[in-house]
Formats: structure tokens, sequence, C-alpha cells
DNA sequence: CTAACTGCAAAGTGTTTGCACTCTT
DNA sequence: AAGAGTGCAAACACTTTGCAGTTAG
């Protein structure tokens, strides 16, 4: 919704220079065209679009780079993606009402009770015209599993 | 996590009939095994893993009626997807902390800022051994364009 | 120089579609 | 009957993979 600054897009990217030198990732023409184009885009942008742009600035440029590099951006925590969930349909089987908490290294789905949590409250009301339905609340974090030590 | 005892179930597939039947849907021996195969299974099974149980009752049963079906209840409520946005990969462009208003109707994502919300507060702690790294709250409801009463 | 990265094409997923046949109503 | 639903196979969209060649450090 908001108008991205140069200033910030130049801040990011130098952020992302540093960021890939600590993270003993080569710094490729590609991976920077890449990721510029991510933070000049708004909103949540699909490998495609992506890809589009970058295809601009470097033609030769295959799909699956940017593929290669968007994953590696999320490994490294460099962006993140909307949805940990994205990939399969899953079918609610607990009709109740209830919150989800996500591990993000299995990404197994734990069903939270809805009155573990106080009840979400907003301070003011949402953009003119939005008719809220219903409201979840999603946990992430590592599980039981995932979180000992061990493995 | 809990048991579903067996009157549960068959409290569902009941509303299941009468629902069908309010909604105009054909109740088909294959509609009533998926739907009972779904409240019988626990967390959040995959239209695959409903068709492996599904197929034990209807061996000939195609893996295309299952989605098929899904999909129908879906659209009429009968049951609930896990995530909106599963499908394909988006990626945030918006570093800020924040939270996802998503219209059930065209699935477009919009950025809800974080102070918009009072903190998300929880009233016991996890279960043991659940380490909580970050929370974000969805939003479900129309968009400005798709609660237009013309539209 | 070496390990990391790229581009390509091919292979994989998960999901949808068209169509003839078969059931529900 | 008529329309809705089913099964099959083929088509699809999205994503990953293997590999030979290229580039960054």
């Amino acid at each position: 919704m908001n108008q991205i600054s140069h200033i910030d897009v130049e801040a990011r990217v130098e952020r992302f220079r540093q960021d890939c030198r600590d993270a003993g990732l080569s710094l490729t023409h590609q991976r920077e065209i890449i990721f510029r184009a991510l933070v000049e885009m708004h909103g949540h942008p699909s490998p495609e679009s992506i890809y589009g742009v970058v295809k601009r600035q470097i033609p030769a440029i295959s799909l699956a780079t940017v593929y290669k590099n968007l994953k590696t951006f999320i490994d490294h925590g460099l962006t993140r993606e909307v949805s940990l969930h994205h990939g399969a349909l899953r079918l609610e089987t607990n009709s109740a009402p209830h919150h989800h908490f996500v591990c993000v290294r299995c990404k197994e789905i734990f069903d939270i009770d809805e009155e573990l949590l106080q009840p979400v409250e907003l301070r003011r009301t949402l953009p003119d015209g939005f008719r809220l339905q219903r409201c979840s609340v999603e946990f992430q974090g590592l599980c039981r599993s995932c979180g000992k030590p061990s493995s």
C-alpha cells in the first residue's frame, strides 16, 4: 500500500550484501538483481512475476535460477514466504474454532484451542469496505520434536 | 490431539446429509464415504491421504472424485481448508512486522499494519516443548471490491 | 583454482479437465 | 427421464533436479 523509497531499497540491498557475506553466499549478479526486484515490488509476488521483472535486466536468466535463489533467501531469512503451507491442499478435521501452531522446520500443523488465547482485538476498524468474517492466529516456531537439542 | 467419538462422527455425517439436501447436492455413496473419512481422520489430511482411506471402502474410486468432492465441500462450507493460500509460493516484500487480510473470494492478500492490533496474548503457555518464534494473525473476509453489492 | 552458482531441459508434484458412462432425484 | 456425479486418462501449473558450463572468492 505504501510507496517504497529508493533509500529503503538501497539500504535493504546493502544489508543483503552483508548478509550474503556473513552467510558465505556468493554475491552473483543474478542474486542481487533478484533480491532488488523483490524489494522493489510491492504486495506478495510469485516467483513467476519476479522472474518477469528480472528478465528485463537479465534476459538470459532462467526461472530455475529465480526459484533456487528465492529458496536460498528464505532459508537464510533474507526474505519470508507469505504462508508456510502453500504447496498442497490440507483439510481441517477439527470443526471447533481453533488456531494453528506451525513448525517452521517440519511444517507440521498443530491445533491450538481457541480458549488458549485472549480474543484478538483491533485498535481501529479495518480500512473502509473490508468485511471481516473470521480471524485466526498462526503461531510459528519449533514443535516438540524439532525443538529437541538432539535433532 | 483428541479422540473423536463415534457419536460425533455420526452427528456430523447426519448434519452433512441435511446440508447436502439443503444445498441441492446429490447424496452419493462416494460423497458420504469421503466426508466420513474426513471427519474420522485427525489433524490436517491431504486429498491423497483421504483417498487412501476411502479407497479401502471403495476400491474403484478415483482420486479425481475425491478432489472434486473436497472442493464441493469447501465451496459449500461443509469443511474448511487449512490455508487459503496454499497452491503457490508468494514472497513478502514488506519487511516490517504485519498481519494479513485475505479475501475469501478473490484470494488477494492485504497487509495489515501490526499496530492496528492489540498484541496477541496467551492465557496459558503453549504445550511443553513448543518454542514460539512469531505469531501472525490472518483476517478473512471480503475485500473492498469483492464486498461491493454490484460484484 | 575450487566451490558455488547458472541455464537448460527433463522429471516431479499436486490438481484440474473433458468426456462417456452411471447413478440420484 | 434429466441432471448431477463418477472414473479414466490426458493436460496443467508450479517446482525441483541433474548436469555441463561459468563465475565469485
